[in-house]
RNA sequence: GGGCCCGUAGCCUAGCCUGGAUAGGGCGCCGGCCUGCGGAGCCGGAGAUCCGGGGUUCGAAUCCCCGCGGGCCCGCCA
């Protein structure tokens, strides 16, 4: 990608004008033509659309030049008429389709020959040139794009959304530029997380207590798996504040003695105001809760005895004891929230899983034990995993179809030949002069290596690459490791070319150091062509997401949600219009449509590297979805009833109709402004296609859509289609409509958006 | 402490890589247009210290430097 420069202007007006004035600048200026085009190569001087059209359409600085030729400002209106009456020359206006140039305090100012430049988007859109263009582009190669891959241990949510929309378009546009493309989705079996759903699923198991058919596997699962998390880790902090109370009694006493002792009995306030609190706290720590108020006391009292002997030091520790207890409390309140909320919504999980989890310790060396297990094919234990992740993908699958995603692929990280590779890994890693070797744990030092390779260095620019453990002390790999395995096999054995890995930012430094791991074990041309492709998490306003503990907005619910606001929206309006009577069937079914579209479109309208921030309860002001697809709907309803035929189901029909039209168009007609819009927007489609794939930002297509629809909008607002009188004009807007129908569609298609043909 | 990313009207966002004319949209707000190819639309209006300060340049939202604010990462987690 980006090596035909020239391929990205389609229709060829942007060459023709920089070939005819690298001719005539070189004529005007005292610069060599070699010069002046390297300087339209770099793009010192572009040419760019005017802010006006009072400026024509296409705008040129040409100061540059005229500073780097000496030009006096004083003689730049001189030069500019020259290179107008030159560029206005007859073989100039005929190749370039100009129809008129000006010079304005050193810009060159074009008017485009809008009948020519119609002409060149028929031919490529209709004769299907523009089509072999993109499609030559990629030339076969094999691409994989990696995406979504959630761990299969709560329901998707809006963040995995927004990578497997992310991932999707961008697979989808990398085969529409003619790329052999696989989707696939890692399958992260082997992690802790998965683990303790599995620890918790295993005791529910012993039970009997099974997944419930009235709720979404992949919720239920992630009900076990929050629960399980949330009782060990509450347990956890248990320990931790009970050992806290018993130094912080201690010290309290201490204190106490030692106040007595120095003040014995002579009736200082501030010493019985002490005392007082202290004894208060020693009677309080009984009860679990924040020791706000008493804080504050005491570091009202800690300032006044700020002078006196040896007190100061006790009661800065009291102080930092006390903070330190109020953390753990508000962390144990987080827990406990979330906690009370699933014991209710599941009661039958809940139950079991509270009784059977007592001690963390045993619960920690459960999990640690199925990891063991599952890595070395214990068969019992791979069973169970396989079941239950099996399960919750299922549940994934669902979801993602939904909303147009599937994949080629679901590869799973305890593949046999992942786990072949990642022994392989491990192995040729140990024997890296970088690698420390502690017991039976590999460790690679990437600092170290860094100081020799280059190439690691660049990687990591001025970051530090960190050690990178690869094998733990128990035997066991890490994500780390089996990603490099799964690096390889992408590679190897599925063929791939080129990798784009759409994972979110906060796996940078993994994903740097994935690569240069691959880069010392001499997989140079793997860590060459393996991609990260970032993007941003989503934050939602007012909530906070933890799959740890079972908060999150799920991609299911924002269906339901979209579904809900769309139906309730439409009928706000409609009502508002007049009308009285609905078909809540049609509704439903539009409105899901609907509800992908915007899901679709609101998860890549903005660009992957910004944090997108989303108010779930303001859904009804993230519509775009809706609004282009009526766009839509609207040309194709003025085709069908101009040619009789349901314009989508008959394409061939469709562009050999539209053709005799545009030749039955006259010479008489000019083009009104909205009119001139749309076919310079239409020209640069090709272009947006490849930069947004150059510059991996699925966003420029969304964007282009809705500036092609607002355009549409206006225009057939203002200008009748059909409903033209005049023979010339009527036929053209036909034209334009079609031409803008089939680029939607395009890109409909593209986006994976549901194809609507009436509302 | 080090690294990556972000900062543009009340809110969201384009433009930044590759400097160029009046910073382009959307939501919300105010005012108009409701029967004519499906009005989820159209037209008009108010609303911007482009985070701040320096520098480079004929010219800076854009490039460079120094700050400030926010997100993320620096685990024998994933």
């Amino acid at each position: 990608m980006g090596e035909l420069p020239y391929t990205r202007d389609i229709v060829g007006v942007k060459k023709c004008i920089t070939e005819a004035l690298i001719d005539i600048l070189s004529g005007e200026v005292d610069i060599s033509p070699e010069r002046i085009r390297r300087l339209f190569e770099e793009q010192r001087i572009k040419i760019t659309k005017t802010p006006d059209p009072k400026f024509g359409d296409i705008g040129i600085p040409l100061h540059p030049i005229l500073y780097m030729g000496h030009i006096d400002r004083s003689r730049w209106v001189e030069i500019g008429s020259r290179i107008v009456e030159k560029i206005t020359g007859r073989e100039h206006i005929d190749k370039c389709y100009i129809s008129r140039a000006e010079f304005v305090n050193g810009y060159l100012n074009i008017w485009i020959d809008y009948k020519r430049l119609l002409e060149k988007l028929v031919e490529n859109i209709l004769l299907g040139k523009l089509d072999e263009m993109l499609r030559s582009i990629g030339r076969g190669v094999k691409v994989i794009v990696e995406h979504t891959s959630a761990n299969p241990v709560h329901p998707l949510h809006i963040g995995s959304g927004r990578n497997a929309v992310i991932g999707s378009i961008y697979a989808n546009l990398l085969r529409r530029l003619g790329y052999d493309v696989s989707e696939r989705f890692y399958v992260d079996d082997m992690g802790r997380q998965v683990a303790i759903m599995i620890y918790g699923y295993k005791i529910l198991r012993e039970n009997n207590v099974k997944p419930r058919r009235d709720v979404k596997i992949d919720h239920w699962f992630g009900a076990v798996y929050a629960l399980t998390n949330i009782l060990i880790e509450k347990r956890k902090l248990l320990r931790k504040l009970n050992l806290l109370e018993e130094e912080f009694t201690a010290k309290l006493n201490e204190l106490k003695d030692r106040v007595r002792k120095i003040y014995g009995e002579s009736g200082d306030p501030h010493t019985i105001q002490l005392l007082t609190i202290l004894e208060n706290l020693e009677a309080k720590k009984e009860f679990i809760h924040r020791y706000d108020e008493e804080l504050a006391r005491l570091r009202n009292i800690f300032e006044k005895l700020h002078d006196k002997k040896g007190l100061a030091e006790y009661v800065s520790e009291i102080i930092g004891y006390i903070n330190k207890y109020n953390g753990l409390i508000k962390e144990l309140s987080t827990y406990t929230s979330s906690e009370n909320k699933l014991a209710i919504q599941f009661p039958e999980i809940y139950n079991v899983l509270s009784r059977e989890i007592k001690d963390p310790d045993r619960a920690e060396r459960g999990i640690d034990e199925l990891i063991h297990g599952y890595e070395y094919g214990d068969r019992d234990i791979s069973e169970l995993f396989r079941e239950a992740t099996s399960m919750v993908l299922e549940g994934f699958k669902e979801t993602l179809k939904n909303i147009n995603i599937w994949f080629e692929g679901y590869d799973w990280e305890s593949d046999r030949r992942i786990l072949e590779y990642t022994r392989m890994v491990v192995e040729k890693a140990s024997k890296l002069p970088y690698t420390i070797i502690d017991g039976r744990a590999v460790i690679v030092d990437l600092d170290k290596a860094a100081e020799e390779h280059e190439y690691i260095r660049l990687i990591f620019g001025g970051d530090k690459p960190g050690r990178v453990v690869l094998r733990r002390s128990d035997g066991t790999t890490l994500y780390v490791t089996r990603d490099i395995a799964y690096s390889i096999y992408k590679f190897l054995d599925l063929g791939a070319d080129k990798v784009y890995n759409v994972i979110a930012h906060e796996q940078d430094r993994e994903q740097k150091q994935v690569r240069a791991i691959l880069y010392l074990l001499g997989y140079r041309d793997i860590a060459e062509n393996l991609i990260h492709f970032q993007y941003e998490m989503v934050h939602l306003k007012g909530r906070s997401m933890s799959g740890r503990r079972g908060i999150y907005y799920t991609l299911d619910e924002l269906f339901r949600d979209y579904v809900k606001t769309i139906i309730l929206d439409y009928l706000d309006t409609q009502l508002r219009l007049g009308r009285r009577k609905f078909n809540y069937d049609e509704l439903r079914d539009t409105a899901s449509k609907l509800a992908v579209t915007n899901i679709r479109v609101l998860l890549s309208s903005i660009d992957p590297k910004k944090v997108l921030v989303f108010e779930p309860d303001k859904l009804r002001e993230y519509l775009y979805g809706s609004w282009i697809t009526y766009t839509f709907v609207r040309l194709q309803g003025i085709l069908r009833r101009y040619l009789g035929i349901e314009p989508l189901d008959e394409i061939v029909e469709l562009k050999t109709r539209i053709l005799n039209v545009y030749h039955s168009i006259g010479d008489d007609v000019e083009l009104s402004v909205e009119e001139r819009n749309i076919l310079e927007k239409l020209t640069d489609y090709g272009e947006v296609l490849i930069t947004s794939a150059d510059y991996m930002e699925p966003n420029k297509l969304v964007e282009y859509m809705n500036e092609l629809g607002m355009m549409l909008n206006r225009f057939y607002e203002k200008h009748p289609v059909i409903g033209e009188k005049r023979e010339s004009l009527r036929y053209l807007r036909i034209v334009i409509v079609t031409l803008s129908l089939l680029i939607l569609h395009d890109l409909f298609n593209i986006l994976k958006l549901p194809i609507i043909k009436k509302i």
